[in-house]
DNA sequence: CACCATGTTCCTTG
DNA sequence: CCAAGGAACATGGT
């Protein structure tokens, strides 16, 4: 359930609930998830401590954790890859057929589960320093978006998943953001206008910010493995009888009406990735 | 069986 | 050296 939003509502969701729970004891069922750190040094730096934060940067989780009697933090660093999902449940109940870890809290315990295992939870925390901006950053200007894409020749939408450039963004939400702004996914970073680029930063946040927003109204089961349990693209925001009627504007929506003038919205593929666009309101 | 999937990293090619 | 493209990772859904 891995893009920004998604990641920044699980982590609003886990805070309260880790707040200040300490580690029993550390269970590792699939140790590839740890890389690059050993089964042996995650168990014996994890058991004991006492989770004292969380924070989201990009799309990773970062667990501040705190042995008693000890001044240093430790940073547990979590991506869910493509199918990750992080929960607590009752330390009973029978645990997923893709548990990949597992902490014991006494009455609870922490599930992070991954079918396909593409995600982390590991003690090297060196992804995050290679992140660029966050979409929110101040520090982060329509100017400074403009220069990075001049030095690139790709197609816009590619950039847009590039992580060291602008952090969070995914293969739905950057198909969503180009449509909000009008801008075609074809088109070479090098050749949008500064003003375009406004215009692409706006949509990229409100996009961002919605989903948020929707994640945080919605009824949402966070151990589920049904469509729509832990995840929103596919919400609507409010709590209203039909919350899991499509939101998305373009994404996985070929062949359907554009939402804006009617004709049909197409899928392309660009890097591999599938990529969904309105040729009429997205003109390069 | 074929093809698709929310992500990242590594290898090859030009 | 660099940018760009593609495969690999591993499993499940349609």
């Amino acid at each position: 359930m891995p893009e920004l939003p998604e990641v920044e509502v699980l982590a609003r969701h886990l805070r309260p609930l880790l707040n200040g729970k300490i580690i029993r004891s550390v269970e590792v069922r699939r140790a590839k998830v740890l890389q690059p750190t050993s089964v042996s040094r995650f168990q014996k730096e994890l058991c004991g401590a006492k989770f004292v934060g969380l924070h989201r940067r990009g799309k990773y989780l970062l667990f501040e954790l705190r042995q008693t009697g000890e001044r240093e933090i430790l940073l547990l660093l979590g991506h869910l890859g493509m199918t990750g999902r992080m929960y607590l449940a009752p330390k009973h109940v029978p645990l997923p057929k893709h548990a990949a870890v597992v902490m014991h809290l006494g009455a609870r315990k922490f599930i992070y589960e991954d079918a396909r295992y593409f995600g982390r939870l590991t003690l090297d925390i060196s992804a995050v320093e290679k992140l660029g901006a966050e979409p929110w950053d101040n520090n982060f200007s329509a100017e400074r978006f403009y220069k990075k894409l001049k030095t690139s020749r790709q197609p816009v939408k590619v950039k847009l998943l590039d992580q060291a450039l602008i952090a969070g963004v995914g293969n739905i939400y950057a198909s969503e953001a180009l449509f909000r702004a009008g801008i075609s996914p074809r088109r070479a970073a090098n050749k949008i206008s500064l003003a375009r680029t406004e215009k692409l930063l706006a949509a990229i946040r409100a996009v961002m910010q919605e989903a948020i927003d929707c994640g945080s109204t919605i009824p949402l089961n966070f151990a589920g493995r049904q469509k729509p349990d832990g995840l929103f693209y596919f919400g609507r925001a409010a709590g209203t009888p039909d919350y899991y009627v499509e939101r998305l504007c373009v994404y996985d929506r070929a062949g359907q009406p554009c939402v804006n003038c009617g004709r049909p919205v197409k899928r392309m593929v660009q890097a591999a990735r599938s990529t969904f666009y309105c040729p009429h309101c997205q003109k390069e």
